[in-house]
DNA sequence: ATAGATGCAAAGGGTTTGCACTTGA
DNA sequence: TCAAGTGCAAACCCTTTGCATCTAT
């Protein structure tokens, strides 16, 4: 991917845009307003770059289709409405997370997402 | 799912017997066992009515195919080793998560994965 | 006997890939 | 120009579903 396309442009407009992770999908929905006829197979082409030269990285929600959200931001988790399925970004983080791991384990990283229902469904 | 079939007492005999949280396919392959020709929608098929009556619990870890285990054990989380791609329960739970959600938003669940290193491979 | 459960294969949904065409540099 | 990038459709993988057959009760 060294070339600028009109196509990858408008991708990566989409996630500037946004500030929540997206679906390929929501990707392609978006980004098809500044250039129509864009394919899926071309999000997941670009996705994939720019998630391998660090400008994007994934939010792996269980159970559901891997999203993409701009990689930099400060430590963060997720919260995934069960009425809608919206996935928002939750600031801060959790504590005690050292004490939990059992002896001889090692502890470099972790995931938490939160469920319920956002504002617009509750 | 009201009869007791050969197929549904193989599976429950792998959940009986395997600790760890199981895929579709993991059961399927133990199954096979003591259920030669069991076929793999059966399985799902089972394993959705287990879930449904609470008798298995979907171990949801991000990036994985969805695996299941016993219902009935106390809250816990689990671990994945990077190295051996092993998951682990942890026991024990975070406190704060309710600081954590925006106003207007409802709490009703969560799932934690911590990752790192196991015992073994660290 | 008969509704419930199974096995197979086909259908779905999301993701990847092959290939001819288009286009940025 | 001409290889990188795109669009389309087919291929894939995992999961679900339709349907004829089998079976627990």
């Amino acid at each position: 991917m060294k070339r600028n396309t009109r196509q990858r442009d408008a991708i990566r407009q989409v996630f500037d845009d946004e500030r929540d992770p997206l679906s390929p999908q929501e990707v392609l929905d978006r980004s098809q307003t500044h250039c129509p006829g864009l394919g899926i197979a071309t999000v997941y082409r670009n996705v994939k770059a720019l998630v391998d030269e660090g400008w994007l990285v994934a939010v792996l929600v269980p159970g559901e289709p891997d999203r993409y959200e701009l990689a930099g931001k400060v430590h963060h988790h997720h919260f995934q409405c069960r009425a809608c399925g919206g996935l928002f970004d939750i600031d801060g983080c959790v504590a005690g997370l050292d004490g939990m791991v059992p002896s001889g384990f090692q502890l470099d990283g972790h995931e938490l997402t939160l469920y319920g229902r956002c504002a617009r469904c509750a």
